[in-house]
DNA sequence: AGTTATATCTAAATCCTTTTAAATTTCTCT
DNA sequence: AGAGAAATTTAAAAGGATTTAGATATAACT
């Protein structure tokens, strides 16, 4: 049983491929197609089993009708959370979503990048990039294609983009601690850190000690490496507790962290120190909803972010969006 | 700066787009190029930001290098883990993924299968399916596409599938729980309970009570529906420790109920049995790492579900695989 | 009726590859 | 040197839609 085409569709309305494709997209009235034939078309190729062949019409058109995601990590709940929203919105406007996880990996993002902004096989590209400077976005031959960062942003690039406020959130935390009594607050950050989301979360953390009047200490922050977050956190919080006996409270950086650091001092080693510590984290979880370790959070707009961004997307393959738009969505802080 | 096409190409080499198109799909030696001027071609062409285009090739060639995946939530760890591992191996192939959430509804679903498995956009669809029977599935138009079941799969329908073993894990973790002194064991099921997944889960631990020749009892199973878990779990414990006051244990289908679950557990109401009851889930999830509560709980090897079914679908694709291939994955039980 | 304007419809070009079938060049041998 | 075989290369067709430019039918007007 082979595929129906135009062609076939033609023969058994006895009109022409031209005139059926006209109706079939809708643009009747504008060519002219008077309301009886159009009609008629329309019943006899509801009929049918008929769906255009979409390699010839992108082919003819220039349009896919797909737009690529690109995240360093989709089985990250962050990144699904985003990919399914975006989905969603795709999804309502006859869009389809094409994902692809760098996982950290820049070749592989090059790679993905490359076939995606220059192979033309998608409309847009929304992507979360783990490089560290523009250079290799900046290229004119990537200008065709439309573009929207997410999350993590790079300096001095003049694009389109979708994040949260990660300094403002990291500044509210952070001053919700000193006022709720902490005096000797550490970091831990994750390496990576020239990713921007990080570099805005210490810078909010500093200025929060700053603005507080508490001692700022470069001591306190300590660097986890995405790649041994169960190790590096044990080791920072021994010797953290070893250099600052006063320490008062740990504010982790994202949630991969702090399930670390929770895992990490409910060891015998620390159990002296667990009911003195408060902990903060940057991003809310399930899990603190769970455990009877009190632990403050900011909870970021996941949802908005996917949201915003495949909105923005749309617009701007639409073209109702030329100008670069740039989106700061704001946080929220969960006290418990 | 136009892009580029095997026309000007043809120009600038001074060959024709045959042989351009031959000796860049690695075609030369079999079309009988000679040496000399395949590295001629591939020396110039490596320097001048040519790709093909994908819709032409693939309106020519029938095929898209693309392959679906359609599954209830995308932003569920578990289909966003399976996600992760079937691009990741689609990429080392030169393929790529398209990823769709039918967010448990089955019409949504109707219109993605319909798309991608008729609308031959797509070389393969891999799916987990919300449906309860394959009426829809066994259509004779969607034939044509391969297509792989994962996670779930419909009764009485002869296709590919990656599943794990719901039925011997269960039959696993409840003798288990026997073993360990249990004698009363409730069971937390969640509807739509017609997945197969979930029926066979159910059966195990019916089977389980069987050989170790514990009463059965319907009452002990409860059905928690998906969309209001929280609530459900609750009246659920709530009546079952009314009707049920030697109760201990209970055993949660999965780990969004085992999670709500302990929630519901810390509540006051229900301080007193905490600590009497055992619990157990299919499942096994980082949480139970970092509470106190000793969960026992199924590992499933999610990764080798994404990867046998995307090895699969490759080797249906390369027509390497003609018989319908049926993957059970076994669990493993985790004590703590 | 004959011409012009208007409403409908269609043939052919186009999008860019890959592949088939055929043409050309080179080589081998008498 | 010339015929036939083998080695290279290319022109043209095909894939299936959309769109341009043009054709035909109908209506309107003198």
């Amino acid at each position: 049983m082979k595929r129906l085409q135009l062609e076939d569709l033609s023969k058994q309305l006895g009109y022409s491929k031209t005139l059926i494709s006209m109706v079939l997209n809708g643009k009747g009235n504008q060519y002219g197609i008077s309301k009886k034939t159009q009609t008629a078309v329309l019943d006899a190729v509801a009929q049918l089993d008929y769906t255009p062949n979409k390699f010839a019409k992108a082919l003819r058109t220039g349009k896919s009708y797909f737009v690529g995601l690109i995240v360093a990590d989709i089985s990250n709940p962050f990144y699904s959370t985003i990919a399914k929203n975006i989905e969603h919105v795709l999804f309502e406007r006859g869009y389809n979503l094409m994902v692809c996880s760098t996982e950290e990996n820049e070749e592989k993002e090059k790679r993905l990048v490359e076939m995606m902004l220059n192979q033309q096989g998608v409309d847009g590209v929304i992507v979360s990039t783990t490089f560290k400077d523009s250079s290799f976005y900046d290229q004119p031959r990537f200008a065709k294609t439309p573009l929207v960062f997410i999350d993590r942003l790079l300096p001095l690039f003049n694009t389109n983009y979708v994040v949260i406020d990660n300094y403002g959130g990291s500044l509210e935390i952070v001053s919700h601690l000193v006022k709720d009594g902490s005096k000797k607050i550490a970091c831990l950050s994750i390496s990576p850190s020239y990713l921007s989301t990080i570099e805005d979360r210490v810078n909010g953390y500093k200025d929060a000690l700053i603005k507080n009047k508490l001692k700022q200490d470069n001591d306190l922050i300590k660097m986890i490496h995405f790649e041994s977050i169960n190790a590096d956190v044990e080791n920072a919080m021994r010797e953290l507790l070893a250099r600052h006996p006063d320490l008062d409270a740990v504010y982790a950086l994202n949630n991969h962290i702090a399930t670390a650091l929770l895992k990490t001092l409910r060891k015998k080693e620390f159990e002296n120190y667990n009911g003195k510590l408060k902990i903060a984290c940057f991003d809310d979880i399930e899990l603190f909803n769970i455990i009877d370790k009190k632990v403050v959070s900011v909870s970021q707009p996941i949802e908005e972010i996917g949201k915003n961004a495949s909105l923005l997307m749309l617009d701007i393959i639409d073209g109702k969006q030329v100008n670069k738009s740039n989106v700061v969505l704001s946080t929220k802080v969960i006290e418990r």
